[in-house]
DNA sequence: AATCATTTTTAGTCTCATCTAAAAATATTT
DNA sequence: AAATATTTTTAGATGAGACTAAAAATGATT
Protein backbone atom coordinates (compact mmCIF):
# COMPACT_ATOMS: atom_id res chain seq x y z
CA UNK A 1 0.00 0.00 0.00
CA UNK A 2 1.13 3.29 -0.80
CA UNK A 3 0.15 6.16 1.74
CA UNK A 4 -0.83 9.42 1.09
CA UNK A 5 2.23 11.24 2.35
CA UNK A 6 4.20 8.61 0.14
CA UNK A 7 1.87 9.65 -2.73
CA UNK A 8 2.57 13.27 -2.39
CA UNK A 9 6.42 12.65 -2.52
CA UNK A 10 5.84 10.50 -5.70
CA UNK A 11 4.38 13.49 -7.87
CA UNK A 12 6.70 15.82 -6.18
CA UNK A 13 9.58 14.36 -7.60
CA UNK A 14 7.41 13.56 -10.71
CA UNK A 15 7.22 16.70 -11.41
CA UNK A 16 10.58 18.52 -10.67
CA UNK A 17 12.04 15.75 -12.59
CA UNK A 18 10.55 15.36 -15.73
CA UNK A 19 8.65 12.40 -14.85
CA UNK A 20 11.25 11.06 -12.41
CA UNK A 21 13.90 10.71 -14.98
CA UNK A 22 16.23 13.37 -13.67
CA UNK A 23 18.15 13.26 -10.44
CA UNK A 24 15.53 15.30 -7.82
CA UNK A 25 17.52 17.08 -4.63
CA UNK A 26 16.51 16.29 -1.32
CA UNK A 27 16.19 20.36 -0.83
CA UNK A 28 13.95 20.61 -3.87
CA UNK A 29 11.85 18.36 -2.60
CA UNK A 30 11.42 19.60 1.00
CA UNK A 31 10.92 22.83 -0.61
CA UNK A 32 7.83 21.81 -2.61
CA UNK A 33 5.97 20.01 0.15
CA UNK A 34 6.72 22.64 2.45
CA UNK A 35 8.68 20.35 4.74
CA UNK A 36 12.43 19.59 5.83
CA UNK A 37 15.44 18.09 4.16
CA UNK A 38 15.64 15.20 6.74
CA UNK A 39 12.05 14.42 6.50
CA UNK A 40 12.68 14.26 2.47
CA UNK A 41 15.97 11.81 3.87
CA UNK A 42 13.64 9.61 5.49
CA UNK A 43 10.80 9.25 3.03
CA UNK A 44 12.98 8.48 -0.18
CA UNK A 45 14.74 5.76 2.17
CA UNK A 46 11.34 4.71 2.11
CA UNK A 47 10.15 5.20 -1.25
CA UNK A 48 13.57 2.95 -2.32
CA UNK A 49 12.70 0.30 -0.20
CA UNK A 50 9.73 0.15 -2.12
CA UNK A 51 11.00 0.15 -5.13
CA UNK A 52 9.07 3.09 -5.86
CA UNK A 53 12.64 5.31 -6.34
CA UNK A 54 16.10 4.63 -7.41
CA UNK A 55 18.47 6.70 -4.22
CA UNK A 56 22.06 7.05 -4.22
CA UNK A 57 22.75 9.27 -1.04
CA UNK A 58 23.71 12.66 -2.02
CA UNK A 59 22.84 12.00 -5.53
CA UNK A 60 18.95 12.90 -5.59
CA UNK A 61 16.38 10.67 -6.50
CA UNK A 62 14.69 9.35 -9.35
CA UNK A 63 11.47 7.30 -9.78
CA UNK A 64 11.03 3.30 -11.20
CA UNK A 65 8.94 2.63 -13.70
CA UNK A 66 6.24 1.32 -11.29
CA UNK A 67 6.79 4.45 -9.12
CA UNK A 68 6.37 7.27 -11.99
CA UNK A 69 3.19 4.95 -13.05
CA UNK A 70 2.09 5.37 -9.55
CA UNK A 71 2.62 9.14 -9.39
CA UNK A 72 1.29 9.57 -12.91
CA UNK A 73 -2.16 8.20 -11.66
CA UNK A 74 -2.30 9.89 -8.83
CA UNK A 75 -1.52 13.00 -11.40
CA UNK A 76 -4.74 11.48 -13.84
CA UNK A 77 -7.02 11.52 -10.62
CA UNK A 78 -6.29 14.72 -9.33
CA UNK A 79 -6.84 16.33 -12.97
CA UNK A 80 -9.72 14.48 -13.62
CA UNK A 81 -11.26 15.29 -10.49
CA UNK A 82 -10.10 19.02 -11.34
CA UNK A 83 -12.40 18.98 -14.39
CA UNK A 84 -15.55 17.42 -12.37
CA UNK A 85 -15.49 20.38 -9.77
CA UNK A 86 -15.07 22.90 -12.82
CA UNK A 87 -17.80 21.14 -15.50
CA UNK A 88 -20.26 19.56 -12.73
CA UNK A 89 -19.92 21.48 -9.44
CA UNK A 90 -19.82 24.95 -10.66
CA UNK A 91 -16.18 25.52 -9.12
CA UNK A 92 -13.72 28.50 -10.67
CA UNK A 93 -10.62 27.20 -11.40
CA UNK A 94 -8.90 28.84 -9.12
CA UNK A 95 -11.14 26.90 -6.42
CA UNK A 96 -10.36 23.40 -7.55
CA UNK A 97 -6.91 22.74 -6.42
CA UNK A 98 -7.42 22.26 -2.62
CA UNK A 99 -10.35 19.52 -3.05
CA UNK A 100 -8.33 17.95 -5.72
CA UNK A 101 -5.34 17.50 -3.65
CA UNK A 102 -7.87 16.09 -0.69
CA UNK A 103 -9.60 13.81 -3.75
CA UNK A 104 -6.62 12.57 -5.76
CA UNK A 105 -5.98 10.06 -2.73
CA UNK A 106 -9.30 8.24 -2.60
CA UNK A 107 -8.69 4.57 -4.21
CA UNK A 108 -11.16 2.91 -6.12
CA UNK A 109 -10.16 2.20 -9.97
CA UNK A 110 -13.76 1.83 -10.58
CA UNK A 111 -14.44 5.41 -8.96
CA UNK A 112 -11.82 6.36 -11.35
CA UNK A 113 -12.98 4.97 -14.58
CA UNK A 114 -16.75 6.03 -14.36
CA UNK A 115 -15.47 9.28 -13.40
CA UNK A 116 -13.59 9.59 -16.70
CA UNK A 117 -16.46 8.38 -18.56
CA UNK A 118 -18.97 10.76 -16.94
CA UNK A 119 -16.56 13.18 -18.06
CA UNK A 120 -16.41 12.22 -21.55
CA UNK A 121 -12.94 11.53 -21.31
CA UNK A 122 -11.48 14.74 -21.14
CA UNK A 123 -7.46 15.19 -22.31
CA UNK A 124 -6.81 18.32 -20.36
CA UNK A 125 -7.96 19.76 -17.13
CA UNK A 126 -9.16 23.30 -16.33
CA UNK A 127 -5.50 24.83 -16.17
CA UNK A 128 -4.71 23.19 -19.68
CA UNK A 129 -2.47 20.35 -18.37
CA UNK A 130 -2.83 16.48 -20.00
CA UNK A 131 -4.30 14.14 -18.11
CA UNK A 132 -2.34 10.36 -18.10
CA UNK A 133 -4.08 7.70 -19.18
CA UNK A 134 -4.66 4.31 -17.26
CA UNK A 135 -1.41 3.73 -18.38
CA UNK A 136 0.10 6.76 -16.95
CA UNK A 137 0.55 8.39 -20.82
CA UNK A 138 -0.02 11.31 -22.21
CA UNK A 139 0.59 13.36 -25.38
CA UNK A 140 1.94 16.59 -23.93
CA UNK A 141 0.12 19.22 -25.27
CA UNK A 142 3.17 21.18 -27.54
CA UNK A 143 2.41 25.22 -26.25
CA UNK A 144 4.74 27.34 -26.15
CA UNK A 145 5.50 30.60 -23.87
CA UNK A 146 3.77 33.91 -25.29
CA UNK A 147 7.21 35.52 -24.88
CA UNK A 148 8.22 32.81 -27.77
CA UNK A 149 5.81 33.97 -30.11
CA UNK A 150 6.45 36.63 -32.95
CA UNK A 151 4.56 39.30 -32.96
CA UNK A 152 1.70 39.44 -35.38
CA UNK A 153 1.10 35.50 -34.34
CA UNK A 154 -1.96 34.41 -32.82
CA UNK A 155 -2.96 30.92 -30.69
CA UNK A 156 -4.88 29.71 -28.17
CA UNK A 157 -4.50 29.46 -24.62
CA UNK A 158 -3.66 26.55 -23.91
CA UNK A 159 -1.95 26.14 -20.26
CA UNK A 160 -0.95 28.69 -17.38
CA UNK A 161 1.80 27.69 -14.92
CA UNK A 162 1.13 29.58 -11.70
CA UNK A 163 -1.97 28.59 -10.32
CA UNK A 164 -1.89 30.51 -7.42
CA UNK A 165 -5.15 32.31 -5.99
CA UNK A 166 -4.00 35.87 -7.05
CA UNK A 167 -3.05 34.90 -10.35
CA UNK A 168 -6.04 32.93 -11.52
CA UNK A 169 -7.90 35.74 -10.05
CA UNK A 170 -6.27 38.12 -12.28
CA UNK A 171 -7.54 36.06 -15.33
CA UNK A 172 -10.67 36.26 -14.57
CA UNK A 173 -10.40 39.76 -13.90
CA UNK A 174 -8.77 40.37 -17.44
CA UNK A 175 -11.22 38.07 -19.21
CA UNK A 176 -8.72 35.49 -19.66
CA UNK A 177 -9.45 32.19 -20.11
CA UNK A 178 -8.12 28.78 -21.39
CA UNK A 179 -9.56 28.37 -25.01
CA UNK A 180 -9.11 32.04 -25.42
CA UNK A 181 -7.68 32.70 -28.73
CA UNK A 182 -4.38 35.68 -28.28
CA UNK A 183 -2.80 37.55 -30.55
CA UNK A 184 0.78 39.21 -29.66
CA UNK A 185 0.71 42.41 -30.88
CA UNK A 186 3.94 43.60 -29.67
CA UNK A 187 7.21 43.11 -27.58
CA UNK A 188 8.41 45.96 -25.71
CA UNK A 189 12.35 45.85 -24.81
CA UNK A 190 12.21 47.64 -22.04
CA UNK A 191 10.45 45.97 -19.50
CA UNK A 192 9.42 42.99 -21.90
CA UNK A 193 5.76 43.80 -21.39
CA UNK A 194 3.78 42.62 -24.66
CA UNK A 195 0.80 44.30 -26.14
CA UNK A 196 -1.74 41.09 -26.76
CA UNK A 197 -5.13 41.25 -28.29
CA UNK A 198 -8.21 38.88 -27.38
CA UNK A 199 -11.65 38.41 -28.79
CA UNK A 200 -12.73 41.83 -26.74
CA UNK A 201 -10.02 43.71 -26.03
CA UNK A 202 -6.21 45.04 -26.47
CA UNK A 203 -4.16 44.91 -23.19
CA UNK A 204 -0.76 45.05 -22.03
CA UNK A 205 0.67 42.48 -19.83
CA UNK A 206 3.72 42.30 -17.63
CA UNK A 207 6.44 39.92 -18.14
CA UNK A 208 5.54 38.19 -14.61
CA UNK A 209 2.26 37.36 -16.31
CA UNK A 210 3.36 36.27 -19.79
CA UNK A 211 6.07 33.71 -18.32
CA UNK A 212 2.71 31.77 -17.04
CA UNK A 213 1.15 32.58 -20.30
CA UNK A 214 1.53 28.84 -22.92
CA UNK A 215 -0.46 29.04 -26.05
CA UNK A 216 -0.63 26.16 -28.77
CA UNK A 217 -0.38 27.19 -32.34
CA UNK A 218 -1.91 24.32 -34.22
CA UNK A 219 -5.43 22.65 -32.87
CA UNK B 1 -9.49 20.52 13.01
CA UNK B 2 -11.21 17.07 13.21
CA UNK B 3 -9.42 14.05 11.86
CA UNK B 4 -10.22 11.58 9.94
CA UNK B 5 -10.23 9.18 12.73
CA UNK B 6 -12.23 11.07 15.35
CA UNK B 7 -14.64 11.47 12.59
CA UNK B 8 -15.01 7.85 12.26
CA UNK B 9 -15.51 7.51 16.23
CA UNK B 10 -17.99 10.80 15.97
CA UNK B 11 -19.87 8.36 13.46
CA UNK B 12 -19.76 5.25 15.79
CA UNK B 13 -21.08 6.92 18.59
CA UNK B 14 -23.87 8.92 16.59
CA UNK B 15 -24.78 5.05 14.98
CA UNK B 16 -24.77 3.26 18.56
CA UNK B 17 -26.55 5.49 20.78
CA UNK B 18 -29.52 7.42 19.16
CA UNK B 19 -27.62 10.20 17.59
CA UNK B 20 -24.89 10.25 20.86
CA UNK B 21 -28.07 11.24 23.15
CA UNK B 22 -27.67 7.63 24.88
CA UNK B 23 -24.48 6.31 26.76
CA UNK B 24 -22.17 4.36 24.47
CA UNK B 25 -20.29 1.36 26.25
CA UNK B 26 -16.12 1.66 25.04
CA UNK B 27 -16.60 -2.05 24.13
CA UNK B 28 -19.54 -1.51 21.76
CA UNK B 29 -17.29 1.69 20.18
CA UNK B 30 -14.47 -1.29 20.01
CA UNK B 31 -16.53 -3.36 18.28
CA UNK B 32 -17.90 -0.81 15.62
CA UNK B 33 -14.87 0.02 14.57
CA UNK B 34 -12.36 -2.34 14.65
CA UNK B 35 -9.98 -1.29 17.23
CA UNK B 36 -9.12 -2.46 21.20
CA UNK B 37 -11.57 -0.93 23.93
CA UNK B 38 -7.97 1.09 25.42
CA UNK B 39 -7.83 2.83 21.72
CA UNK B 40 -11.25 3.67 22.55
CA UNK B 41 -10.97 5.44 25.90
CA UNK B 42 -7.96 6.83 24.15
CA UNK B 43 -9.71 8.59 21.40
CA UNK B 44 -12.62 8.94 23.73
CA UNK B 45 -10.75 11.59 25.93
CA UNK B 46 -9.51 13.33 23.23
CA UNK B 47 -13.39 13.91 21.75
CA UNK B 48 -13.90 15.11 25.63
CA UNK B 49 -11.01 17.47 25.31
CA UNK B 50 -12.30 19.04 21.60
CA UNK B 51 -15.97 19.08 23.56
CA UNK B 52 -17.01 17.22 21.36
CA UNK B 53 -18.05 14.45 23.93
CA UNK B 54 -19.76 14.15 27.16
CA UNK B 55 -17.44 11.46 28.92
CA UNK B 56 -17.49 10.11 32.63
CA UNK B 57 -15.07 7.17 33.23
CA UNK B 58 -16.79 3.93 33.37
CA UNK B 59 -20.65 5.21 32.41
CA UNK B 60 -20.14 5.22 28.49
CA UNK B 61 -19.76 8.07 25.99
CA UNK B 62 -22.43 10.70 24.70
CA UNK B 63 -22.20 13.28 22.27
CA UNK B 64 -22.12 16.94 22.81
CA UNK B 65 -24.28 19.23 20.68
CA UNK B 66 -21.14 20.65 18.53
CA UNK B 67 -19.94 16.55 18.79
CA UNK B 68 -23.83 15.43 17.11
CA UNK B 69 -23.60 18.33 14.44
CA UNK B 70 -20.24 16.79 13.30
CA UNK B 71 -21.03 13.44 12.98
CA UNK B 72 -24.13 14.06 11.08
CA UNK B 73 -22.40 16.53 8.84
CA UNK B 74 -19.83 13.67 8.29
CA UNK B 75 -23.14 11.22 7.74
CA UNK B 76 -24.48 13.88 5.05
CA UNK B 77 -21.47 13.85 3.17
CA UNK B 78 -21.21 9.83 2.82
CA UNK B 79 -24.67 9.55 2.37
CA UNK B 80 -24.69 12.22 -0.59
CA UNK B 81 -21.62 10.49 -2.02
CA UNK B 82 -23.47 7.28 -1.80
CA UNK B 83 -26.07 8.81 -4.49
CA UNK B 84 -23.48 10.43 -6.71
CA UNK B 85 -22.02 6.85 -7.18
CA UNK B 86 -25.74 5.34 -7.70
CA UNK B 87 -26.90 7.76 -9.89
CA UNK B 88 -23.81 9.56 -11.69
CA UNK B 89 -21.02 6.25 -11.67
CA UNK B 90 -23.24 3.57 -11.99
CA UNK B 91 -22.44 1.93 -9.04
CA UNK B 92 -24.96 -0.80 -7.35
CA UNK B 93 -25.78 -0.38 -3.95
CA UNK B 94 -23.43 -2.89 -2.72
CA UNK B 95 -20.46 -1.42 -3.96
CA UNK B 96 -20.92 2.25 -2.53
CA UNK B 97 -19.80 2.13 0.96
CA UNK B 98 -16.13 1.47 0.95
CA UNK B 99 -15.43 4.52 -1.75
CA UNK B 100 -18.36 6.95 0.33
CA UNK B 101 -16.25 5.79 3.23
CA UNK B 102 -13.17 7.97 1.89
CA UNK B 103 -14.87 10.36 0.22
CA UNK B 104 -17.19 11.25 3.59
CA UNK B 105 -14.03 12.76 4.86
CA UNK B 106 -13.27 15.40 2.18
CA UNK B 107 -13.35 18.97 3.45
CA UNK B 108 -15.24 21.07 1.44
CA UNK B 109 -18.27 23.13 2.10
CA UNK B 110 -18.58 24.14 -1.28
CA UNK B 111 -18.21 20.82 -2.39
CA UNK B 112 -20.81 19.09 0.14
CA UNK B 113 -23.78 21.67 -1.29
CA UNK B 114 -22.59 21.96 -4.75
CA UNK B 115 -23.08 17.61 -5.26
CA UNK B 116 -26.05 18.29 -3.30
CA UNK B 117 -27.61 20.53 -6.10
CA UNK B 118 -25.83 18.40 -8.61
CA UNK B 119 -27.75 14.72 -6.88
CA UNK B 120 -31.13 17.32 -6.53
CA UNK B 121 -31.23 17.54 -2.75
CA UNK B 122 -32.09 14.17 -2.45
CA UNK B 123 -33.94 13.19 1.07
CA UNK B 124 -32.33 9.52 1.28
CA UNK B 125 -29.52 7.26 -0.04
CA UNK B 126 -30.00 4.45 -2.48
CA UNK B 127 -30.18 1.98 0.87
CA UNK B 128 -33.25 4.34 2.26
CA UNK B 129 -31.38 6.23 4.95
CA UNK B 130 -32.13 9.87 5.36
CA UNK B 131 -29.86 12.22 4.52
CA UNK B 132 -29.03 15.31 6.92
CA UNK B 133 -29.34 18.98 6.15
CA UNK B 134 -26.79 21.67 6.46
CA UNK B 135 -27.74 21.76 9.94
CA UNK B 136 -27.58 18.24 10.72
CA UNK B 137 -31.22 17.33 10.91
CA UNK B 138 -33.40 14.78 9.06
CA UNK B 139 -37.25 13.40 9.26
CA UNK B 140 -36.09 10.05 10.52
CA UNK B 141 -38.07 8.26 8.15
CA UNK B 142 -41.26 6.57 9.66
CA UNK B 143 -40.73 2.93 8.40
CA UNK B 144 -41.38 -0.26 10.38
CA UNK B 145 -40.18 -4.10 9.34
CA UNK B 146 -42.26 -5.59 7.31
CA UNK B 147 -42.71 -8.25 9.79
CA UNK B 148 -44.38 -5.59 12.25
CA UNK B 149 -47.08 -5.15 9.05
CA UNK B 150 -50.77 -6.78 9.49
CA UNK B 151 -51.46 -9.09 6.35
CA UNK B 152 -53.63 -7.22 4.08
CA UNK B 153 -51.66 -3.56 4.18
CA UNK B 154 -49.45 -2.53 2.14
CA UNK B 155 -46.41 0.30 1.89
CA UNK B 156 -43.47 1.25 0.38
CA UNK B 157 -40.36 -0.43 0.86
CA UNK B 158 -38.36 2.35 1.75
CA UNK B 159 -35.18 1.09 3.88
CA UNK B 160 -33.39 -2.07 3.88
CA UNK B 161 -30.89 -3.05 6.61
CA UNK B 162 -28.22 -5.76 5.61
CA UNK B 163 -25.92 -4.03 2.95
CA UNK B 164 -23.71 -6.99 2.33
CA UNK B 165 -23.45 -8.27 -1.16
CA UNK B 166 -25.36 -11.52 -1.48
CA UNK B 167 -28.46 -9.98 0.04
CA UNK B 168 -28.77 -7.22 -2.21
CA UNK B 169 -27.79 -9.41 -5.38
CA UNK B 170 -31.02 -11.51 -3.71
CA UNK B 171 -33.09 -8.59 -4.08
CA UNK B 172 -32.04 -7.59 -7.58
CA UNK B 173 -33.11 -11.61 -8.60
CA UNK B 174 -35.88 -11.38 -7.11
CA UNK B 175 -36.87 -7.34 -8.38
CA UNK B 176 -37.18 -6.00 -5.60
CA UNK B 177 -36.05 -2.39 -5.24
CA UNK B 178 -36.43 0.50 -3.03
CA UNK B 179 -39.82 2.37 -4.44
CA UNK B 180 -41.73 -0.70 -5.22
CA UNK B 181 -45.26 -1.13 -3.04
CA UNK B 182 -45.34 -4.59 -1.56
CA UNK B 183 -48.38 -6.05 -0.17
CA UNK B 184 -48.52 -8.24 3.13
CA UNK B 185 -50.68 -10.96 2.58
CA UNK B 186 -49.97 -14.42 5.58
CA UNK B 187 -47.91 -14.79 8.30
CA UNK B 188 -47.17 -18.31 8.29
CA UNK B 189 -46.74 -18.95 12.47
CA UNK B 190 -44.65 -22.17 11.81
CA UNK B 191 -40.92 -20.91 10.06
CA UNK B 192 -42.14 -17.00 10.45
CA UNK B 193 -41.81 -16.40 6.79
CA UNK B 194 -44.38 -14.31 5.03
CA UNK B 195 -46.10 -14.13 1.60
CA UNK B 196 -46.25 -11.06 0.24
CA UNK B 197 -47.65 -9.43 -3.14
CA UNK B 198 -45.71 -7.25 -5.23
CA UNK B 199 -46.35 -5.19 -8.43
CA UNK B 200 -45.65 -8.06 -10.76
CA UNK B 201 -45.90 -11.17 -8.67
CA UNK B 202 -46.45 -13.22 -5.67
CA UNK B 203 -43.92 -14.30 -3.40
CA UNK B 204 -42.81 -15.92 -0.01
CA UNK B 205 -39.66 -14.67 1.75
CA UNK B 206 -37.74 -16.20 4.72
CA UNK B 207 -38.21 -15.16 8.32
CA UNK B 208 -34.05 -13.92 7.75
CA UNK B 209 -35.27 -11.85 4.61
CA UNK B 210 -38.33 -10.20 6.04
CA UNK B 211 -35.97 -9.04 8.97
CA UNK B 212 -34.26 -6.76 6.78
CA UNK B 213 -37.30 -4.99 4.83
CA UNK B 214 -38.85 -1.88 6.12
CA UNK B 215 -41.89 -0.20 4.37
CA UNK B 216 -43.00 2.91 5.01
CA UNK B 217 -46.87 3.48 5.05
CA UNK B 218 -47.36 7.21 4.78
CA UNK B 219 -45.95 8.65 1.78
C1' DA C 1 -21.25 -9.55 51.37
C1' DA C 2 -17.64 -12.06 49.17
C1' DT C 3 -16.09 -14.11 45.10
C1' DC C 4 -15.81 -14.41 40.26
C1' DA C 5 -16.34 -12.49 35.59
C1' DT C 6 -16.48 -8.76 32.63
C1' DT C 7 -15.59 -4.18 31.27
C1' DT C 8 -12.83 -0.24 31.33
C1' DT C 9 -8.77 2.19 32.23
C1' DT C 10 -3.83 2.80 32.75
C1' DA C 11 0.92 2.06 31.61
C1' DG C 12 4.14 1.17 28.41
C1' DT C 13 5.41 0.03 23.42
C1' DC C 14 5.15 0.46 18.32
C1' DT C 15 4.90 2.66 13.66
C1' DC C 16 4.38 6.65 10.77
C1' DA C 17 5.54 11.02 9.54
C1' DT C 18 7.30 14.87 11.09
C1' DC C 19 10.85 17.96 13.46
C1' DT C 20 15.63 20.11 15.44
C1' DA C 21 20.38 19.93 15.99
C1' DA C 22 24.67 18.08 14.85
C1' DA C 23 27.73 15.54 11.75
C1' DA C 24 29.23 14.32 7.18
C1' DA C 25 29.62 15.02 2.35
C1' DT C 26 29.72 17.94 -1.56
C1' DA C 27 30.25 22.45 -3.87
C1' DT C 28 32.19 26.98 -4.18
C1' DT C 29 35.45 30.54 -3.42
C1' DT C 30 39.59 32.51 -2.72
C1' DA D 1 44.32 22.94 -2.61
C1' DA D 2 42.51 25.07 1.59
C1' DA D 3 38.98 27.29 3.61
C1' DT D 4 34.30 28.35 3.62
C1' DA D 5 29.55 27.68 2.48
C1' DT D 6 25.86 24.76 1.28
C1' DT D 7 23.49 20.54 1.04
C1' DT D 8 22.43 16.18 2.72
C1' DT D 9 22.35 12.72 6.08
C1' DT D 10 22.19 10.91 10.78
C1' DA D 11 20.70 10.83 15.50
C1' DG D 12 17.40 11.60 18.66
C1' DA D 13 12.70 13.61 19.97
C1' DT D 14 7.71 14.43 19.36
C1' DG D 15 2.71 13.65 18.52
C1' DA D 16 -1.06 10.70 16.48
C1' DG D 17 -3.13 6.66 16.70
C1' DA D 18 -2.94 2.11 17.37
C1' DC D 19 -1.58 -2.09 20.21
C1' DT D 20 -0.66 -5.63 24.52
C1' DA D 21 -0.68 -6.66 29.16
C1' DA D 22 -1.76 -5.53 33.73
C1' DA D 23 -4.51 -2.97 37.13
C1' DA D 24 -8.82 -1.01 38.62
C1' DA D 25 -13.68 -0.56 38.59
C1' DT D 26 -18.14 -2.38 37.87
C1' DG D 27 -21.55 -6.09 37.50
C1' DA D 28 -23.20 -10.77 38.37
C1' DT D 29 -23.44 -15.02 41.26
C1' DT D 30 -23.61 -17.67 44.85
Amino acid sequence: MVTRSEENYLKAIYHLGKQGTVAVSTNAIAEKIESKASSVTDMIKKLAEKNLANYIKYQGVTLTESGRLAAALVIRKHRLWEVFLVEKLNFTWDEVHDVAEQLEHIKSPKLVNELDALLGFPTHDPHGDPIPDKDGHYTPLKSVNILEVEPGNEGVLARVIDSSDVFLKYLNKNNLALGDTIKVLDFEPFDHSLTIETATKKMIISNAVAKNLFISQEL
